[in-house]
Order: C-alpha cells, then sequence, then structure tokens
DNA sequence: CGTTCATATGAACACTTTATCATATATTAT
DNA sequence: ATAATATATGATAAAGTGTTCATATGAACG
C-alpha cells in the first residue's frame, strides 16, 4: 500500500491510480460504449431488440406486438439503426427490421443475467 | 408466409408477430434490463466501471483519476450501488469501491466487442 | 471537544430524451 | 393521376438526467 495523501490536491493511492490510469482505454472508446449502452437503456428499444432476436419484423408487426403507436417505433428504429444494431430491407410497401450481428444476443444476455441473479 | 392485412386493425404477418410473442420475457424483466443498460450509458459510470476492473479505488482516487469533482463521483457511484454493479467497504475516512460481480466485465466486454467492429 | 479530511446528500439548473401530433415520402393499386 | 397504405420526419411539450453548489455526516486526531 502506498502512503495516503491529501485527497484534493494529490492521489490518495498514488501507485494504484497510476497504474488504472495506464489500463483505461481511450476516451474516444469509452464514450461511444457509453453512447451504445444509452441505446439499450430504453424499454422500448430492448423490446424491439428482444422481438428481432426471434424474426425479421416490418414496423407495424413491431407496433403491434409492443402497443406501441408506429411513429414511435419508427423513431426508435432510427436509432437503432444509427448504432448499426439492426438493419432493414424493403419489400414492397413494409420495411423489414432484423439484427444487424450477434453481439446484441449476447449483450442483452449477460445483462439478462446480472438482472436474474 | 402469411396474408398481409391493414396494419391498423390486424397483424402484418400475425403468425410471425404470435411466435415471437410468446418467446418475449415477462415486461417486468424487459424493463429491468432497460433500468440496468441505462446505467451504463452515462460515460462518467462506464470510466469508474473500467477503473473498478482493475482496482478497488475510494472515492478521491476516482475523481483524481477521471477529472471528475468529488461530488458528481459520489453522485454517479450511488447510482452504481443501486444497481449491485459496485460495492463498498469502509477503511478510516476512506470509503473503497470495487465491482460487485464479473458480470459487469462481460457487458463491457461485450458491448467493446461491438464498438471495435 | 472542536477541527480536519473523506464522502454523501439535497436542491437547482441546464441539457437530453421520448412520445405525440401533423405532415411528408414512397410504394402499390385503381 | 388519384387514392390508399406503410413508414419516416420535424416540431413541440413533458419527463428525466447529470453536474454544480451548499451543506451534512462520519471518522480520526490533537
Amino acid at each position: 500500500m502506498d502512503k495516503p495523501e491529501r485527497c484534493d490536491f494529490l492521489y490518495v493511492h498514488q501507485e494504484t491510480v497510476e497504474k488504472v490510469q495506464n489500463s483505461m482505454p481511450a476516451e474516444e472508446d469509452l464514450y461511444d460504449l457509453a453512447e451504445l449502452f444509452k441505446v439499450f437503456g430504453d424499454s422500448t428499444r430492448i423490446k424491439i431488440l428482444y422481438a428481432l432476436l426471434e424474426a425479421e419484423l416490418c414496423v407495424c408487426d413491431i407496433s403491434q406486438l409492443l402497443g406501441v403507436s408506429q411513429t414511435a417505433v419508427s423513431h426508435q428504429l432510427r436509432v437503432l439503426k444509427n448504432s448499426s444494431l439492426v438493419k432493414y430491407r424493403r419489400e414492397g410497401k413494409n420495411i423489414f427490421y432484423s439484427l444487424a450481428d450477434d453481439h446484441v444476443r449476447s449483450v442483452l444476455g449477460q445483462g439478462m443475467d446480472h438482472i436474474k441473479e
């Protein structure tokens, strides 16, 4: 253990703090990571993602499934799209959304594990 | 494929929607999950968690390390504590925080994988 | 005991975010 | 073309969030 020092001017545990500082990811990555989790941090979007785990769905399906207005779903899908969490394809008047990759599944899974303790 | 129906009154793809509906976790779990990710969705808290991946730290250490005021750190630690993401122990005037369990590490890791694509 | 240091808490304010409403775009059918 | 359907977009209002400031608590020590 290193010597405690005054908090407002010196590190209390300077050695430890320096070690940790060197292990921290780049500021930008930490910021992006927070942005990503922010996207997961809304129950409407979580529901959309869970629905898309099972099947490709059009906006209308999602709207009915969740009991959320089409407009709200559309807005949230845009957020998910901007974070590359979902992709879409057009088929006539419908636009079908699906998960962009398998990270979504893992992230949701890890989160659910924590909840279920 | 099932027959498309009018969106505002019937499911567009009723069969699919029903299948998905049965696979959805309980409303409450989805809500809790969103709450959990909301906690990860702030860069100050993300930084705190990453710091705690490496070592147990007191509030002052964290404050210095991140260049964030003691008050702000304290407020955020409370949020993390309320979500059972961190635990703490007192040692004299210091209070040392550490990660509550290993889910944090996995969640952060999965998220970072997505970012790094 | 009173002081100092480490941390916590409450209120206030600025900033975001989300749903809603009205409207626009795009596709298909008549 | 016109109408109808599916989805997207922009503005607005309401709710939520994070930081700061001022202050409180709690421990150690002369």
